[in-house]
This record gives C-alpha cells, structure tokens and sequence, in this order.
RNA sequence: UCCUUGGUAGCUCAGCUGGUUAGAGCACAUGACUGUUAAUCAUGGGGUCGCUGGUUCGAGUCCAGCCCAGGGAGCCA
C-alpha cells in the first residue's frame, strides 16, 4: 500500500488515496461522519457516508475520538470551502490505536495548562506553523553562510569558566571539577576562525537567569558566526544581507503558515530597505525624545498609544455591556446566546491584556525620560527605540564600559567599544549581539582584570593574539527570539519545541 | 530578588458589601438529525473553591503566611 500525503492532494483529484494520520475533529450526522485529519504535512477533510462504504466501517467510525490514528482510503474531490482546497470521499477506513479524551481542545486554554501540555500542543495548527517556519529559518541560516564560504564548527557546551562573567550560567559537576554549561561559543569560535577564516557556530546556550518575561530562556539556540579581517562596518554588512535572507526565504516559502499564525507580512516585506545605524548617541536622543524618527516621537507615540488603549478598553466595555443585556432578552436561541457568550470571553481576555498594558506602559515612559546616558539599554528602552521603525535598527559604538570585554575599543573615541546590537523592529528589541573583536593585547588584559575574570582561564584566548593577531569581528543571533519576530508571537516560548525557562523543566 | 495581577468542575470563566443545597459554556457519555466547518438540539455524570492557620454564629468571599502561574524590572540573545 503506498501513502500519500495530504499536502500532495491536489496532484490527485479524482484519484483514489490512502492516508495515513490522526483525526484532530469528528463531526457526525445520521449516516454521515466528517473527519478533518491530520498528518504532519497538513489537514484534510475525510467524509465518510453509509453509502460508501460497508456497514462494519461505518459502525466503527463511532470509535474515532479526537487524536485516534487511523488509515482512510478514498477518492479525492476539489471543494474550494476545505483548508487546502480538496478533501477525501472514503472508500476505507481503519482505526490503528483510539485516542484517550484528548486534553487539548479547540476552546481557548490558560498558557501554564497549554505548557503542562506542550507535547500535545505541538500537533495544533498554530504551533506546527511555527515550528514549520523555525525550520525553515534554521535552513535558510545554515544555506546562507554555507554560500558565503563559512565553515560550520560546534563549540563545547561544557566550560570551565564564565566566560564573560556577567550572566548567570548552570553549575554541574564534571569529574569532580564545576563546570558551566556555556552561555556563548564566541571565543572558541575566535580560534576556530584563525583557522578557518570564516566560521559559524549553531547551538544550544544556556543562561540561569530568573526571568520570567516575554523575551527570556533559560536554553536557547545561538548563531555565531566569527571572521578574520573583517571590521565592524563590514560585519554590519553581513548581517544586513544575512537577516534580509533569511527573511526573504521565509516569505516566499512559508506563506501558507504566515497565514497561519496570523502574521501581517506587509512589515516583513519592508526588509528590502536599508537598516539604520545609529550610533549609541543618537538611539539615546531618540529614546529620550530629543530627536524624531519619520517626524514621529518616542515619548508623544508611546504617550497616543496609552490613549489608544484606553480608548478602545472603553469601546470593548461598551460591547461587553451591550452583549451582556442581548443574551438576556427572551426568546433568544441557545446558539445564538453560546455565540455571544464566547465573544464576551473573548473581549474580556481582551481586557485583561490591554489593562497589562496600561500597567507597563507607564513605567516604560519613565525609564525613557529618565534614561541616563552611558547606561545599557534595558528591555523596555529597546521597545520604546524600535516601535519607531519597520526594519531591523543596528545601534553601534556603546560605551565600553556597559560592553562585553572582548570588544575593540574604537580607535576615533577610547569612551567607546565597537559593539553593535540589532533590534528587531515593532518593538521586539535585541536579536543579534556583536562586533569586532580587541585586537591589544595589554588592553585585553587590563579588560578581563577589570571584570574581574580568572586570568589563567583566558591564556589560551590571549595566544590569538600573540599568535599572528588581525582584525577579526563576529556576533551571535539568538534563533528564538528571531523566529518570534518573524511570526510576531507575544512570547519566546512558542518559539522552540520544548521551551526551557525559569519554572519550567517538563515536559 | 523586587513590583504587579491572578489561583473556583478535565478546560475557559461567573460567583456583589460574608448568609440556604457553588453556577454557565466547552469537553465527555447517551439519544436525534444526510454536507458539517469550534455543527446544532435534548438529557446526564462531574467540585478538598491552591495550601495552612486565623477572625466570625457562619468564609469561595475578610486577614496573615506559604506554594504555583501570568505580566514587568534588573540581566541578556
């Protein structure tokens, strides 16, 4: 018996298939059942009528539960009303193993019961839509640095120091000794380049971070690409083609799952346009709203945009009230009281989110008006910056101080390191951290006593540049956080298979 | 660690200034209906009101402590 997939189906109108998958619904008339089945390559209308096949068939279609995998053979008919265009008359079907009552359900869930059930949430549309254009950015990644003649190395995830200190790292025990599990391949990838020329690394980092909001993990999945004779000018280059590849990709391949998870593509469309560099003096004028982006203004926007809540929480009051008083008048039919009562949810949900957002609001004003310069900025900074444009915004040259160090000091300004930030746009904030790389080795060591780093750990570091030394820079995309830009999802954790964050371990 | 919001049926929630036997929708089960798109309609089972203690004649409701979760800050990709 040969399978086909339901994605194919439109090679095979009229024709006779087999398909092999589970049935995510089951709706059933008198002599009649309609099967949406599911088999990792999409969803598909099965219709199962007495009159098409035996009597002992269409008895044990009763047992089909939610999830229960089952086999159905039939012909395929277009139907322009099916997701996909076509659906399947059944000729056979056969139950391979019922399905338990199936937790997950189509009525909307809380996310700590949608996370309990993560491996059974994956199998919703939402979510394999994601998952689907995750991988077609991992692809696109690998595909565009292997074009670009960079040689693909894995760094250890076992360290035996922190490597740049600040951040928190997971202790274990290895042999005996404490080992960290690593935050970051850069300066392997370094020594890596010095042999390869260009190098990138694609792998998983770990950070022990209490953070519980939208944009952290505790495990997430790096890109490190590191290249000799390179500046920080050309390594912004790099990074502007490389960011509108992969986004370019995922427009034209993933339209349908776009779709999917509700993306406006329009704003992913603009990834044509030049990226702007500021400066770190400039991004901090713009944050304090000293100095305008298009004629707009970050404090007077966030400021509209407060009202603009506000607004339409009274709006979504007034339908709560006016949905509220209809569902009481008498005579009204339960479908009908069933339709407004979701809605009312709905709304209410609505509300619930929108007050989170007068709630935060407020403190992100502060913290721009208040921003000191010569600070890093903070999460909400970061948000205030890019709600002004639609393209990824490169801040570049930061205060060496605030800066990881490693990073050349810039050789116009001693008061600055070229480090560069990419910020996604629509308020997503910091995707790619990097720069190019201090090349003095009196500096490096002044640097890591400064940050008070054991010395003897960065020996080996310190030979790159006792070794033949040359300019070389790099920087690290964090995948996650790019993926949840791409599909603008309200948080990280949708972004990976099995999110790993603080209070969370299973599954 | 701090600020903030919440925890009531398998799920999503309602439950007023403390007062009889704690409710709805969905899901599930049974039945009806030959084209449904979260199908519809009828019937039914289903609860340690997060935990511990306190106030009270009486606590889902008030108070305290703890636990868990959401959002944010710090830190970061």
């Amino acid at each position: 018996m040969q399978a086909y997939l339901i994605k194919n189906l439109k090679d095979y109108e009229g024709q006779q298939v087999t398909l092999q998958g589970w049935a995510s619904n089951r709706r059933d008339s008198k002599g009649i059942y309609f099967i949406i089945l599911r088999d990792g390559t999409g969803w598909c209308q099965c219709v199962v009528s007495a009159e098409s096949v035996s009597e002992e068939v269409f008895n044990e279609c009763k047992k089909i539960t939610t999830e229960t995998s089952i086999i159905i053979t039939g012909t395929v008919t277009k139907d322009e009303k099916q997701m996909g265009g076509f659906e399947v008359q059944a000729t056979d079907v056969q139950i391979i193993a019922v399905a338990d009552e199936y937790p997950v359900s189509k009525k909307e869930h809380g996310v700590d019961f949608l996370m309990d059930n993560r491996h059974l949430w994956l199998r919703s549309q939402r979510q394999w839509a994601i998952m689907k254009i995750r991988n077609q950015i991992i692809f696109s990644i690998h595909q565009f640095f292997q074009k670009e003649g960079f040689i693909q190395m894995d760094a250890p995830l076992f360290t035996g120091n922190a490597c740049e200190g600040t951040s928190n790292l997971f202790e274990t025990d290895f042999y005996g000794d404490t080992a960290y599990l690593s935050q970051s391949g850069q300066l392997y990838g370094e020594a890596m380049a010095f042999a390869m020329g260009k190098i990138y690394t694609f792998g998983p980092t770990f950070r022990a971070e209490k953070s519980k909001t939208r944009r952290h993990l505790s495990e997430f999945w790096m890109i490190e690409p590191e290249m000799v004779f390179f500046d920080i000018f050309q390594n912004m280059d790099l990074i502007e083609s490389f960011l509108r590849e992969v986004v370019s990709n995922v427009l034209t391949n993933c339209k349908a799952e776009l779709a999917m998870v509700g993306r406006d593509t329009t704003v992913l469309e603009q990834i044509i346009k030049p990226f702007p560099r500021l400066s770190y003096d400039e991004a901090v004028r713009i944050i304090k709203g000293e100095q305008d982006v298009n004629g707009q203004n970050s404090i007077k926007s966030l400021e509209d945009e407060l009202k603009q809540v506000e607004a339409k929480m009274e709006e979504i009051n007034k339908e709560i009230v006016e949905r509220e008083e209809k569902i009481k008048t008498p005579g009204m039919k339960k479908g009908e009281i069933g339709f407004n009562q979701a809605k009312i949810d709905k709304l209410k949900q609505e509300l619930k989110d929108l007050e989170e957002v007068t709630r935060n609001i407020p403190g992100w004003l502060n913290s721009a008006r208040n921003f000191e310069y010569g600070n890093d900025f903070g999460g909400s900074d970061e948000t205030v910056l890019t709600r002004l444009f639609d393209v990824p915004v490169m801040v570049y040259n930061w205060p060496h101080e605030v800066k990881a160090f490693y990073l050349k000091r810039d050789p116009d300004n001693s008061k600055f390191a070229r480090g560069v930030d990419v910020l996604a746009p629509e308020g997503y904030g910091e995707i790619v951290g990097g720069g190019e790389r201090e090349t003095d080795t009196d500096l490096l060591i002044e640097k890591i006593k400064e940050h008070q780093l054991p010395m003897e750990a960065f020996e080996w570091y310190l030979d790159l540049r006792r070794y033949g030394s040359v300019p070389h820079a790099g920087f690290g995309l964090g995948l996650e956080r790019l993926v949840t830009w791409i599909c603008k999802l309200p948080h990280v954790r949708e972004s990976i298979p099995f999110p790993r964050m603080y209070g969370r371990l299973l599954p």
